[in-house]
DNA sequence: TGCATTTGTCAACACTTGTTGACATTATGC
DNA sequence: GCATAATGTCAACAAGTGTTGACAAATGCA
């Protein structure tokens, strides 16, 4: 199970509620709000000791933001039900059972750390445009991967971060249903 | 032109400096990043007029957040052109000739300042949802605007804010006829 | 001219931030 | 047992924050 082997000593205990702590304040009110001392409190250990285990507050937030989208296959995907597969992915990823909260982390402090907006771009830029390069054909395949983030970004956007209640109400069937139609067809130019 | 009138003395001036020096600033960096020391010597003052002018940081910044939709008239549109005047309406108002770059401002400040996410929660529930209410009937309102919000912000946070190169390299053109299309859906339920 | 108001300058305040180093405490291996 | 390393505590640092008040310069009015 572990990573770095050895058992579970005190030390690595400390280093994952740090951690916790972090992602916790982190995705709530982003970057810049959130200080060592207060991840220090809700861990209850000492400010130094956030320092002492992760250099720094920036190699914190690095570590408290890595996630992977995982994306599947959309190749061997029905062609016809591209964008309901995307959709269906990203919102069990976002709120599913195993949802680290990664993406609210660093939609939250894209805005104005440099570090998370980096990550995002990378992120959409090197998953997101090549899978739809396979699923769709290389022509205009940078358009339709634009299309298809502003889509799903603004969605994350509203229902995690803004919360406006009209889209934190939105069931989770009919985000597949209407906003999986917009994706399949910014992806496929179908319909 | 000026609305409390008098002559434009040398005070208005220096506090029109000011205010174009934050909202330069708050749109670039957002709240937080964003120090009075810095307004001020953009603006080429003593950071203590900021607060002289403004009261505080965060009354300058709710003055360089105001701005308004003026949503066009839905109900007397071309029902089929709903989407498309839309989205040509939200361009017009972030890039045209008049944009004031609020919408960069509110957005890149909605995630960790409490004012501009209130802000840009009452803009679109104040607005959006009432148009869409008086264009698509009353059932469903509230789902339909959240769709269509998540494409709209969407697409402002890849453009304006995250700069995702495939959302910034977008045509007007494209984006009218892509993204209105799908507000035009979400709007109507048709197609 | 003189006076009063407006406009601007300067230094400092109280506070919070990330980070550091010296020291105490606890656990581990011999 | 003891020595050594791991782990935790504490106080302080330098820097930066929004904000304030006392004072100087400039401007307009009589």
């Amino acid at each position: 199970m572990d990573q770095e082997l050895k058992k579970p000593g005190k030390a690595d205990r400390t280093r994952a509620a740090i951690l916790a702590a972090a992602q916790q304040l982190f995705a709530g009110q982003g970057y810049e709000l959130t200080t060592v001392r207060d991840i220090a409190a809700i861990a209850d250990i000492d400010p130094a000791m956030v320092i002492r285990y992760f250099g720094s507050k920036d190699e914190l937030f690095a570590r408290a933001a890595v996630f992977n989208l995982k994306l599947p296959d959309l190749s061997k995907a029905e062609r016809s039900e591209i964008g309901e597969t995307l959709v269906r992915h990203f919102l069990s990823l976002w709120e599913g059972e195993n949802a680290n909260g990664a993406m609210p982390i660093l939609l939250r402090s894209a805005a104005s750390n440099k570090t998370a907006a980096n990550k995002l771009r990378e992120i959409f830029m090197g998953q997101v445009l090549p899978a739809l390069t396979h699923a769709g054909g290389r022509s205009g395949a940078a358009e339709r991967a634009g299309l298809v983030s502003s889509q799903l970004l603004g969605l994350a956007l509203c229902r995690y971060v803004l919360k406006l209640p009209p889209v934190v109400g939105l069931s989770q069937d009919m985000i597949i249903r209407e906003v999986g139609r917009t994706i399949q067809r910014y992806a496929t130019g179908e319909q």
